[in-house]
DNA sequence: CAAGTGTTACGACTGTATTCGTAACTTAAG
DNA sequence: CTTAAGTTACGAATACAGTCGTAACACTTG
């Protein structure tokens, strides 16, 4: 049986290779191995081959027109953050958001971000 | 080597035995394991493995005094959470707190949340 | 002490994640 | 067509997570 895309969570692998093809956008293996290899010591087919099982999970999308295929993130960056947070906040958290929001305040927060939240609440009251 | 103990995040599985820890204090096995039958289906032996797991990586520390060893958390929630959450903003918000927290707040427009978060920001303003 | 019950310890099995070597395939150049 | 280079596909090896059966051990009670 075919896993439920919407609760597909991708590995920390696979979440580091969507974070070049969210940061890129559609690249190939190639593309993708250059900007890991800055940082990892990992093997080209190793990113090929994470990148095949993204693919059968549907975590990635491919275009196989070319011979190098072209890859890119199935879903966007703003969808699989909510899907870990609320992954975390259902484990962690007792399914409580502001548990997990006011953990996360008093862990860091420099003054700007205190001001970015506070425009962000006052604009949900305003929606209301 | 042996795993740096603050560098260890719990599992699934684990977590989830955790959070019966922080809710009911010290516990044998089979006090656990009672908690744990009430919603899933796992055998006695099966907590007993895992318990045994997360005392080889110090997630828990126990009593063996007495024949049923006694079970605890070796951290508390609150740096688990803490621990937990800053693994997240590095793997998927780019090192950014605030990120996570506007993610987080436009995922639940719980009324109630939003009034506990605005409290707390109104506490730490309070604090400067 | 012997038997029975409760508990821990051990080891096996399955599944998934990660890594990479090697084979197979595709295309361009000569 | 033949070769070389670039690319994909496949399969193996390792590690960890999660599950549980069975063996071993410890204590209680007759």
């Amino acid at each position: 049986m075919a896993r439920d895309k919407s609760v597909v969570k991708p590995t920390g692998a696979e979440l580091s290779l969507l974070n070049i093809l969210w940061q890129m956008g559609p690249a190939t293996v190639k593309q993708i191995h250059e900007v890991v290899s800055a940082t990892h010591k990992t093997g080209y087919t190793t990113v090929l081959k994470i990148l095949q099982i993204m693919h059968e999970k549907s975590l990635v999308i491919r275009d196989e027109t070319n011979r190098a295929h072209v890859y890119a993130a199935a879903n966007s960056e703003m969808h699989t953050q909510s899907s870990l947070i609320k992954d975390l906040i259902s484990k962690a958290f007792g399914g409580s958001t502001s548990k997990l929001v006011m953990r996360a305040i008093d862990e860091s927060t420099s003054p700007e971000d205190i001001n970015d939240i506070r425009q962000l609440l006052n604009s949900l009251e305003k929606e209301t």
